[in-house]
DNA sequence: GCACGCTATATTTTTATAAATATAGCGTGC
DNA sequence: GCACGCTATATTTATAAAAATATAGCGTGC
C-alpha cells in the first residue's frame, strides 16, 4: 500500500530551519552519541553531519548539540536538553500535520497516476 | 515581524508530487496564459518551467495543463479543470496545516536566533 | 511568404551540492 | 609514548542541478 508522505521544512529568513533531515540526525545523534556513528547509521559522511549540527547550533539560540573531543570513546556528542525541546516541537508539528491533512492528501493521492 | 514559513511538499515514490514551486507555476500559467509568461513572471527559465509542466501532467492521471502551438498570440497554455482541483486541493493541505500548527511553529521562531 | 510569439527539444556551459580524501588535535588507557 | 576513536577542518574531486544557448516547428495575420 503506498502513500503520500508529507515533508515539512520550516524555514526562517530563506534557509530551512528544521527539516527532516536535521531532525533525523538529532534523533541518530541521541541514540549513538556520537556524530561519526550517527553519520554512518544514516548512510551520511561525517563532513556532512558535523555542517548540518554546526548550522543547527548556529541557528538557535542554544546549542543542539555538545561535543566532546578526547578520552575514552574518543569523544562524542549529545543532544541538549534544549536540542530534544527543539525536536519535539518539531516532531509534534510534524503529526499534527499528517492528522489535520490525511484526507485531504488522500483525495491529492488518487489524483496520481498508479505506480 | 519575521515569521517561519511552511513549505509542504508532497512526495510519492521518492520524488515529489507536489510543492511550492509546481503550484506557484499552476498559478501563474492560469494567470498569464501561457508558460513563457508564467516562466517569466517567476523569473524562472522557460526550459525550467515547461520541464516542471511536462513532469506534472506526466505524474497525474491527467493532463493539469494543456497547450497550444501556432495561432494567434504564438500559442498558449491552459490549467484544466482537473489541474484546478490539484491546485485547490494543494492549497487547502497548506492552509490547513499552517492553521494547525500555527502556535507550534511560533514557540519554535521564539528558539531560533534573532536575525 | 514573411514576421510574430509561443511550444518543443537538444546541447552545451555554468553553478551548486555532495562526496571523498587528507590532516591535525584531543584525552584516556594500556 | 603509542593506539584508539572521536571531533574539527581544509582541500580536492565527482556528481547533480540549473542556466544558458541554439534550433525547429506551428498557425494566424498582415
Amino acid at each position: 500500500m503506498s502513500s503520500i508522505k508529507i515533508k515539512i521544512q520550516l524555514v526562517a529568513n530563506d534557509d530551512i530551519a528544521m527539516g527532516p533531515g536535521k531532525a533525523d540526525l538529532l534523533d541518530a545523534i541521541q541514540q549513538k552519541g556520537s556524530i561519526s556513528a550517527a553519520a554512518i547509521s544514516m548512510n551520511m559522511s561525517y563532513k556532512r553531519a558535523w555542517d548540518l549540527v554546526s548550522i543547527m547550533n548556529k541557528s538557535f539560540k542554544q546549542s543542539l548539540i555538545t561535543t566532546s573531543v578526547g578520552g575514552e570513546k574518543g569523544g562524542g556528542a549529545q543532544v541538549t536538553d534544549f536540542g530534544l525541546q527543539v525536536l519535539a516541537q518539531y516532531r509534534a508539528i510534524e503529526t499534527k500535520t499528517n492528522d489535520a491533512v490525511s484526507d485531504e492528501t488522500q483525495v491529492l493521492m488518487q489524483m496520481l497516476v498508479d505506480s
